[in-house]
DNA sequence: TACGAGCAACTTACACCGTACGAGAGATGG
DNA sequence: CCATCTCTCGTACGGTGTAAGTTGCTCGTA
């Protein structure tokens, strides 16, 4: 009745599986960029990765922590900066990445706002960007701030640009934006001006002029050996 | 058996109670702020407004929808600047502006990256901040980028404010640092020397450091008339 | 006055979610 | 051989958003 013949292959408390901290981390962060933040449930990564939806629960404490953890993974693809060039190139190098790495994960940018990002990777970057402008002679607080001020930017310009979807890479308007613009352009006329104005479309260029302009005021405002 | 004495004081099928979009609106930011994102459900709204919950759908097509329009209404509480002073002033009136509304509303800042925030008040709030630099010179475009960048800086600002929760208005570390500097002082050494330095745990004058930045960076890129 | 239309609220039901709890199977060490 | 530890699983609970259909109220028209 119960013989072997009859029971499941992987009965009921099985003998232990693929399953492990880092390959569901892995097997999250595919589910995250292939089919985006809502599709990732932990009924479905479980099944996934050929488990009980429980089973996460052994290498895992919750479905917050899960999300931690990705995070932090992804602060991990971030490479430090080549330690010969000098603080600014080093800085506009990272901050282009960071924007980049946001492009790759849109769930990374959407989700960076719950969580507190202290985990080694997340901590290993901002460390990362200190660096250059310690030994450039910056002090612990112009550093700080200055590093404060750039990733503030590249983090809230990404947020947004992910937000607008694939319709900011395109070279045209989305074709709903005529509709739009009529219901709008007696009560505000410069934003819809605005929105027709074919250069800002370019939204790699729009970065580069926020960026431009941060440095500025850093250096401005610091004093460097140099 | 079914008198009026035996039935519900409003029963199945009741008439128009105080329902309304703006009522929903109104109580759905009221338990935003109260009790934050998580515990804004439908059901929990509907019984707040002493109604049933698929009661709301009439009104608003979708949960999301609904937040839609709690972000927007929050665009709103934004007030444009006042027309008289130069451009400068009244950008770095309204980035202050908003910050605060940011902290006010803290489930704000974290969702503004879900949506795409195009309702009237976004809108609005983004011709205003339009407008003083056209008036004093700025091309549509540098106009334009002028703001997004601004705006960058302040949303990535504070959502990590935000995050680091009620911690960051404290005037000391909290508690567990400690822990945390001896976890990671060998390998980060310049994050936990910063995490230590007192003046950083102002975020008021972090800010500050930043908005000038930007605006020095404005200022140095763009041809102005004055 | 009767009646159909449409508005606004309701009930029920479905599929899904995170996860607490406890039961097991297998390996390991005494 | 037994106890213990490690890992996986099954069941169940309380929640979620919302599709579908139902009921009563009010109002314009006959």
């Amino acid at each position: 009745m119960d013989s072997v013949w009859f029971s499941k292959p992987r009965p009921s408390g099985g003998q232990p599986l693929g399953l492990s901290r880092e390959a569901i981390v892995r097997k999250a962060l595919q589910v995250l960029d292939e089919h985006g933040l809502q599709k990732l449930s932990m009924r479905k990564l479980a099944a996934e990765l050929g488990a009980a939806p429980m089973s996460l629960y052994w290498h895992v404490p919750t479905k917050d922590a899960l999300m931690e953890l990705c995070l932090d993974e992804v602060f991990g693809e971030l490479e430090p900066p080549d330690p010969d060039v000098d603080w600014e190139t080093a800085l506009r190098g990272m901050m282009h990445s960071m924007r980049h790495l946001a492009l790759r994960h849109p769930w990374w940018v959407k989700t960076i706002g719950e969580y507190m990002s202290i985990g080694p990777n997340a901590v290993g970057t901002a460390d990362a960007m200190l660096e250059p402008m310690r030994n450039a002679g910056f002090s612990a607080v112009d550093a700080s701030q200055s590093v404060s001020t750039l990733s503030s930017f590249v983090i809230g310009f990404a947020l947004a640009e992910v937000n607008f979807g694939d319709r900011g890479r395109l070279d045209v308007p989305p074709p709903d934006v005529a509709r739009f613009a009529d219901l709008y352009r007696d009560r505000y006329p410069r934003y819809v001006e605005m929105m027709n104005e074919p250069e800002l479309w370019s939204l790699d260029r729009q970065f580069e002029f926020g960026l431009d302009c941060v440095l500025d005021g850093i250096k401005a405002r610091v004093n460097v050996l140099k």
